[in-house]
DNA sequence: TTAGCAGACGACAATGATTGTCGATAAACT
DNA sequence: AGTTTATCGACAATCATTGTCGTCTGCTAA
């Protein structure tokens, strides 16, 4: 992800203002891989500045969407993930328990679909999950 | 996915009552490949039984998806589907404008992670999803 | 066949995630 | 510094899903 100033620079240039609630969030997710949702973000962003409200998260991250800063994903967990790595391809690993996330790197490239199978669609990615328990919820279901 | 018959019978084994509300549910979804969001399977089920209430319809595809006879997949196309097809390992081709689901053979055998990116994990399933849109859709955003 | 009970039914309200509204505010340009 | 206009945050609304609860009914045992 880039840095909270290349990320000023970039919504400025999209006529976009830079507020000291944007650039805290563009501070939090620099550098972060826990895939964070919305409302964690938001949480953490409060620590610093108490008033930022929900929506502001919300409206933030939707933008560095769509400048491709960063990828919202849904994984099944209840909410979306933000997700800060777009320079690297990869895909995920999920907890089905607590729902955290881990980059991981797979070759898909020689996931393709037949032809039959791709008939009257024009496929644009393809989304590897892999699902399963991390130790954390592992060792915690036994008791 | 089994027949009425054959899911009244496993219904019963599970000491869980079978309603006509439920034999309804266990038809439409018999060989229905369209994946069906709980919302529609409901307005379906509605047009032969107008009381059937949505809770109900959640409750029993929970039910069927305890046994195993379905699966719940989030595909981020807002709402959960019910996908029948449990029999047959498949993945899902989705259409990101109208959230249409088909059902894909892919190869997936090859698609191990690394044990590096598996530490402190217990992989149990991988879901591939490919993301485009239809034949339909690309006509429709010509408009 | 009937009685009794666990479980299902449907109406309704509640939850959790996300988005819309809108007046006040403040960033950026002049 | 003033003007413009996008953003902020409080609040309400929406959508998908689940909880509550009184009533009803499939199922089993007598």
């Amino acid at each position: 992800m880039k840095t909270v100033e290349d990320l000023t620079e970039r919504f400025r240039e999209r006529g976009l203002r830079v507020t000291p609630q944007r650039q805290a969030i563009f501070g939090l997710l620099h550098a972060d891989a826990s895939h964070p949702t919305v409302e964690t973000l938001h949480e953490r962003a409060r620590s610093s500045m108490p008033t930022i409200s929900l929506k502001t998260v919300y409206q933030t991250v939707h933008d560095l969407e769509a400048m491709g800063e960063v990828e919202l994903i849904h994984l099944g967990t209840g909410s979306v993930r933000v997700d800060p790595n777009v320079e690297h391809a990869h895909h995920h690993l999920i907890c089905t328990v607590c729902g955290n996330v881990r980059d991981v790197l797979v070759d898909v490239r020689d996931l393709r679909l037949p032809a039959r199978d791709r008939r009257g669609f024009t496929v644009a990615d393809v989304e590897v999950h892999f699902r399963g328990v991390c130790d954390d919820c592992a060792a915690r279901q036994l008791s």
